[in-house]
DNA sequence: ATTAGCACTCAAAAATGGTGAGTGCTAATA
DNA sequence: TATTAGCACTCACCATTTTTGAGTGCTAAT
């Protein structure tokens, strides 16, 4: 490296280390020299082809993992990679994912695009529901039997949630009424920040001698809204996992399982993911970029679906460092088109004649 | 062996047997003559232990994994070793799961169960809920859009399932009131099996013009009827399976744990468990036993817990053949034990006064 | 019936040695 | 000046051998 030190990449560097990193993903074997000298199309000896390849390593794009070996990408050369793939015409091709026919609740929608993304990719896949304010659209008190309340609430999207209420004892049948439109009048349309207190002092006292019911209810449908507005992730295919031992011993897999089984790490992840949002949806953490301790050696590929109303949410696959990245950039891609045709053709059939 | 070839194992083989497998239960490793000898009260030279054992591979209960390495017990063995724990004097010892608080919906509660269980003991464990047949305790459908019917179906043990109804038309508030009167006349009460065609034709007719509609309605309730008693199994602790490599290779373990991913293998066996009852609802099945092709190398232990109603349950482990069988019976016996009370307090609760 | 003693076995660990892919460096070449 | 050919060197990987030691079966003595 005589001329200029610190220059960028020149376009030979670049055109040599994209071949390296594309025939490290082929094979996963570390690839020397010679193999770079007749892959690609520029003419260069084996000599020539390491001299730039001991300046690349100097530059941190490759390492090799002992003397002697032929090289491998660091994170740094991933990113290079990932990168320069962008810059790329992009034709996004068609993926198989027929099997995604209508289906009514989300939560089954859900799952099922996470084991599409996962039979299609062979990653270990994960998707959330999407984060939008929750308001609510219907309350139904009903009298279960004498001891049990069943408060039935749907928040936008259908979602459903059921919340058992204790009470001493039963209501009158029209009293469940009255408390019925009561509860309707105040709360439809409502997110949870719309519930303030000074809400709850005038439903109370609007409720008479069945106010201190209405407190149990009330925590009732709090804890209701409050479990529809949490982020909900549903994972696939993490025994795909197991496949990928380059990932480490097995500790450290379990430990990367037992990530995925508890969910509550992922939910850091695929905030951060919905919130720095670009361009294109797509987030793309390598290594050590990840936020998550346990993946450290992994990498993380996510995009983002919106709904109609403004929500969004992630779907992503987990895998090995030496990962497709085109393939499964392009598998993300076309199921978050998929999904926002699904909800866009919700919208309006669920939308007519309503608002 | 000249005394009587055929003969059962006399006090001192029964006596050596039980010190191998206990020794092998705490190391792992194959168990000489020499450490028996020391191990036992009996005292004998190694050269004795080493005849006896000898005989006790010939019939079975031993095995070398190779010549010159000690003994590890086959299944055989382990089966005389499990039967022979029942015949002690059984302590069941408390179980710290004072994290059993009282919950309300079954589901949290069974996934609560497993997770405790899996806490304890460090296996995977699952749990399924009760198998009782279900009848409809109560039903309500509400209009929540203009083209969604919401039911909500409680079944006994309070088990809220919601179905989503697409009608093409919303209904007059005075027909859906009708309609809750008609389902619930007709409904409360039945069970799957009641509702059959007769009953179907005999609300058709009540439902007059109307008819078309409860066609839907009813398929939403069969199906959501039909959901509820499917057999739902709660899984916890599965990563647990990749801390005892003796499973085998990796595939083999993949492959284990995609089917406790896939739980429908689990429902099988833990039908087998329900119906195939005994004493103290206990059931182990060591290796080949089991009826589950991708655990015959684990054993499996599993509890039946039961329901006042006479609905019972299963909760289970599954492990290495090499296993504290003392350990994991006496949780699980506690566990049932604290589960069967849960739900006679609950019973008594429930329904005081409804019936 | 039990035991001491001894030769034998064999898995697992450690030592040995050969192979080859790949490197860095130097000197020759275009 | 950039490229290349050539060469000595490195080192993971593999297969083979050696060593070790725990454990056995058998026999003869107690």
């Amino acid at each position: 490296m005589r001329k200029d030190d610190c220059m960028e990449l020149d376009e030979r560097k670049k055109k040599i280390l994209k071949a390296i990193i594309a025939n490290y993903l082929e094979t996963g074997e570390p690839v020397g020299s010679r193999t770079i000298s007749k892959y690609t199309d520029l003419n260069l000896s084996s000599a020539t082809i390491r001299n730039e390849m001991a300046d690349l390593e100097e530059m941190g794009y490759i390492i090799q993992p002992h003397t002697s070996a032929g090289r491998i990408p660091t994170d740094t050369g991933y990113r290079f990679y990932v990168d320069s793939l962008k810059e790329e015409k992009e034709e996004v091709e068609e993926t198989k994912s027929a099997l995604l026919e209508r289906v009514d609740r989300m939560e089954l929608l859900l799952k099922q695009v996470a084991k599409v993304l996962a039979y299609n990719t062979n990653y270990a896949t994960m998707v959330s529901a999407p984060n939008y304010k929750k308001t609510v659209k219907f309350i139904q008190l009903s009298q279960v039997d004498s001891e049990n309340l069943l408060a039935v609430i749907v928040v936008d999207g259908n979602i459903v949630k059921n919340q058992m209420i204790r009470v001493n004892e039963p209501l009158e049948n029209e009293n469940v009424l009255k408390f019925n439109i009561l509860l309707n009048t105040f709360l439809q349309g409502a997110s949870l920040d719309d519930i303030n207190l000074e809400m709850i002092q005038t439903m109370k006292s609007q409720a008479g001698e069945y106010a201190p019911i209405l407190e149990n209810i009330f925590q009732g449908i709090i804890d209701a809204i409050h479990d529809a507005n949490e982020l909900e992730i549903y994972t696939s295919g993490t025994t795909n996992i197991l496949k990928y031992p380059e990932l480490g011993d097995i500790s450290k897999t379990s430990e990367l399982l037992e990530t995925f089984e508890d969910k509550n790490e992922l939910s850091h992840l695929i905030e951060e993911t919905v919130n720095k949002d670009n361009e294109d949806g797509i987030h793309i953490y390598i290594g050590e970029e990840t936020p998550v301790e346990n993946m450290k050696d992994c990498s993380i590929v996510t995009a983002t679906y919106k709904m109609p109303e403004g929500a969004k949410g992630t779907i992503g696959i987990i895998g090995p460092k030496r990962m497709d990245y085109k393939k499964v950039v392009n598998t993300l891609k076309n199921l978050t088109i998929e999904l926002d045709d699904i909800f866009k053709k919700g919208k309006e059939v669920n939308d007519d004649g309503q608002k």
